[in-house]
DNA sequence: TCTAAACTTAATCATTCCTTCACAAACCCC
DNA sequence: GGGGTTTGTGAAGGAATGATTAAGTTTAGA
């Protein structure tokens, strides 16, 4: 679930950035239009939050750039000015919402979730993701085994929850690395290994059935 | 499907190397730009992954080389630097794409599959393959047999896959070597007959009709 | 600023897997 | 049927991978 903010101001963008991360989202960031443009087309993002005024490339033009592309992410425009030329541009250009600075970050929250909600359906955006008698509350956070509390750190929530995002599927040490420690980590780390063992002490132990699974010389996956 | 990997910082190697090996490709790897020119002047490679900061001869070189010499294999450039002219120079020189390190994993198998597709016309790789009641998933990466699973090792699964791609086709012992065990594998090896024996173990042993058919002088395939 | 929790690193341990090798069996052409 | 070639078989070592533990280091909260 990671989000790319494309935004040449660095305050703001560090402040959108710490709120953002605090909600649960990893962050990517590029500070010129080319360089948005770049990482948009590279990677998969969940959203784009794209600055109108940039640079280089300026953000309609990133935009227009990416539809033509058939790129289909959510693009959420933010801009200095509450002008309506500027809106009314930008949604013609393929932008998905419209937000004004200065801005409420509550407000912000509230469009990116409304943005991922309308974009993803219901299907990936579902609040409980359930594997066996296992269950991931995203609202509350909690997660629940057999009926069970499980407490888990952040970061064991969040490979958790990549993890339970497609059952069954076996996730690579590198994409895994991607997607909860975020992009810059050291190659060589064996972190992966050492959250995994401890997510099992806690969701797999002392329950006869495991169901965190090791796929020796792939991944990981979570399966009954 | 083998990449080639042209990368003198032998972290970044092996940090790629891993996670593509993962991903389900084959690598093969050079730390200067001597020895990748030609190795991909000798062996056939479905893309090249190029640093450009190379001890003897650099990245630009070895691309203007090789397209100089009419190799058209597709080309992604890693730097060390995002900048533009680097980017520049490289796609005047030959390069596909270009990639800024440090980079995101998803981010690099997004531009390899890129790659691969806009040069191969690759439709998108199915999920399952299919051969009589044997089901391969690259999701889950789990095989069943007339409903029952079977455990196979990375190299038994590879082989198999492989020889699933092409259902009915015969593969020869020495394209298996170069596909599956990557190309400097020792020719007078019998690895590919320990494999398939041991691969014929789990699946076919126990069934009446074996898919795994051996054809004398040529090699194997997978048939009903 | 201090403290506790969380995270990462690094070293060691355990297991699985891969390759090699020696030999047996099957096949083919004469 | 015999010699030569190709393929099959089984076991043992060593290499590679992943698991585990504990000791640093960072971060966040009080």
């Amino acid at each position: 679930m990671t989000i790319l903010i494309v935004e040449d101001d660095e305050r703001i963008y560090q402040f959108i950035r710490k709120g953002l991360e605090a909600e649960g989202y990893l962050i990517d960031g590029a500070c010129t239009g080319k360089e948005g443009l770049r990482l948009a087309t590279g990677a998969e993002y969940e959203l784009l939050l794209l600055d109108l005024m940039l640079p280089d490339l300026s953000g309609q033009e990133v935009c227009r750039q990416l539809r033509q592309r058939g790129f289909t992410i959510p693009i959420l425009m933010l801009t200095a000015m509450d002008s309506m030329e500027d809106k009314v541009m930008g949604l013609q250009l393929g932008a998905d919402d419209y937000l004004a600075k200065p801005f409420a970050f509550d407000e912000l929250v509230a469009r990116i979730q409304a943005l991922l909600r309308r974009n993803h359906g219901y299907s990936e955006q579902a609040v409980e993701l359930v594997v066996s008698d296992l269950v991931l509350n995203r609202d509350t956070r909690e997660i629940h085994r057999g009926g069970l509390l499980i407490e888990l750190t952040p970061k064991e929530h969040a490979l958790l929850e990549y993890l339970m995002s497609v059952p069954g599927r076996v996730f690579s040490r590198s994409r895994i690395l991607d997607q909860v420690w975020g992009y810059h980590t050291d190659p060589l780390t064996n972190v992966v290994e050492v959250c995994i063992r401890n997510l099992r002490k806690k969701v797999d132990g002392g329950f006869p059935v495991p169901l965190i699974k090791t796929v020796r010389g792939f991944g990981y996956k979570l399966q009954e």
